[in-house]
DNA sequence: CAGGGTTATATCGTATACGATATAAAGACC
DNA sequence: GGTCTTTATATCGTATACGATATAACCCTG
C-alpha cells in the first residue's frame, strides 16, 4: 500500500523561515521574552502570515517560542531551572545514545561524523564562532546515527538546540575551545572503534563539562 | 515591558483540532501509514484547511505524524525500531523524572497524583479501556511534577503518547492491568513519602515491564 | 510496442480578506 | 474621585481564493 517513498527536495517558505526565526532566538538577535507580533515578521522577512505561524508553532514545539491564545507569541524566557532541565536530559540521554550509534555506524555515518568534527574546528581555529553552536550540535548529533535512531535524534536535537541559547548567553569561550577540541577528539576515536562503553563515558564527561561551566556562572554547585 | 502574565483560556480550533486528531491516530482510527489529505480533514471535522495544517504540525512534531512537502501528511508508520528506542527513552528519563518529582511535589501535585491515580484505576474497574491510555500517561505525567520540570515533563508526555500506540496495538490487557495497578500503587506510595530512590527504581521496573510485555510479543511475532 | 517527454489534474502551500478575542481607552455610576 | 461598565482598536485566528508542485495520464517518437 502507498506508503510514500521519500525526498523532500522543494524548501518550503515555512520550512525556510522556520530556520531563519530558530536562529535570530538561538543567536539572541531576538531576546527571551521578546514579542515576535505575526505582521511584523511577516513584512521583515516579506511574506504572508501563513508561513510565520507555521514557523512560530514549530519553534513552539522545539521549546524556543511560547504561545498565548489570542495574545501572541514571545520568545521563551530563559531560567536557570529550565538550564538545569536541559543538562539533566542530555545527560541523561546522550551518553546513551552516542553509546548505541558507535555500534550502528556504518562507513557512512563514519566518514560524517569525522567531517563534522572537521568542520567544526575549522570554523573554531578560523573564529567563525557563529557557526560553532550549530557545528557542535551536527557532531553530537552524528555520533547518534540520526539514520538509525531517528526518534532519539528528534530528542537530542531539540535539547542541543535549546543548550546552545544557555551556552551562548552565559559562557564565554575562553578555555573552553581548546579543552573541547580535545574532548571532542578523544570521544570521537573512542566512538570511531566502536567502543561503546567508552564512547558513552567521554559523552557523559563532556556534557558534564559544559553544565559545570553553566553552574559555575549560576553560582550553584553540581549536583548528583 | 510586557511580558505577558498567563492563562490561555479559549480553546482554539487548531487546538481542538490537534486533540481530536491525536486521539484518532493513538487509538489506530487512523492507521499508521495513512494518508491525511487537508480537504478531506477539513470537511471532516467542519474547517478550513489551515487549523488541519496547524494540528497536523504539531502532531508532526510529538512524532505522530510525517509530512512530504507537496505531497501530504500521513499517520507515522510503526516500526519495532521505534518501539525500542521509545521504551529505552522512557527507561533513561522516567526514573530520574520521578525520583526528582517525588523531591519537589508539594501538598497540590500530591493531591493531583493521587486524583490521577484513582481517575485511571476507577476507569479501569469500569472496563472504560478507551480512556486508559491517557488516563495513564496523565498519572505517570502527574509524578513528574510538570509545573516544576516543565521541559521535562514536554519531552516525557510525547514520549507517553507515542508508547500508547504500540501498547493499544500489540498488548492485550489479559493480566496487566491488575498487575499495573499493584506496581502503580507501589509506586504512588513510595512517590508520596518522598522516597525518591524508591520511586525512580519502582518507575523503571515498571515501565520496564510493559517494555518486556512488548518484546515478548515481537520475539513471538515476525515484524518489520 | 517501449521509452522519454509533455500536458493535465489533484493536492499542497501561501496570499489575501475577514471575523473574533483581548487589551486599552473612554465614559457612567456610585 | 474611584471602580465598574462600555466602547474602540490592534492583533490574532480562520475562511476563502489562488498559485505552485508533484504525480499521473497522454502523446509523440524511435
Amino acid at each position: 500500500m502507498g506508503t510514500l517513498a521519500a525526498k523532500p527536495l522543494v524548501r518550503t517558505v515555512s520550512a525556510q523561515l522556520t530556520e531563519r526565526v530558530r536562529a535570530r532566538i538561538v543567536s539572541g538577535a531576538y531576546a527571551p521574552g521578546a514579542a515576535l507580533p505575526q505582521d511584523v515578521l511577516a513584512a521583515e522577512f516579506g511574506v504572508s502570515k501563513i508561513p510565520v505561524r507555521e514557523a512560530l508553532l514549530q519553534l513552539r514545539a522545539e521549546g524556543l517560542v511560547e504561545i498565548f491564545a489570542h495574545r501572541g507569541f514571545q520568545v521563551r524566557a530563559v531560567s536557570e531551572a529550565e538550564a538545569h532541565e536541559i543538562f539533566r536530559l542530555r545527560l541523561a540521554l546522550e551518553p546513551q545514545a552516542i553509546a548505541r550509534g558507535a555500534q550502528l555506524a556504518g562507513q557512512l555515518e563514519r566518514h560524517s561524523a569525522e567531517a563534522a568534527a572537521r568542520e567544526l574546528h575549522e570554523a573554531l581555529e578560523h573564529g567563525r564562532l557563529e557557526e560553532a553552536g550549530d557545528l557542535n550540535g551536527a557532531f553530537h548529533l552524528a555520533l547518534v546515527v540520526p539514520a538509525r535512531q531517528k526518534l532519539t535524534a528528534e530528542v537530542v536535537q531539540r535539547l542541543l538546540t535549546l543548550a546552545q541559547r544557555y551556552v551562548r548567553l552565559h559562557l564565554q569561550p575562553s578555555g573552553r575551545i581548546s579543552r573541547a577540541r580535545r574532548e571532542h577528539e578523544a570521544l570521537l576515536a573512542a566512538w570511531m572503534a566502536g567502543d561503546a562503553a567508552q564512547a558513552g563515558e567521554l559523552a557523559r564527561v563532556h556534557v558534564q563539562a559544559t553544565y559545570e561551566d553553566l553552574l559555575r556562572v549560576f553560582g550553584t554547585d553540581a549536583e548528583a
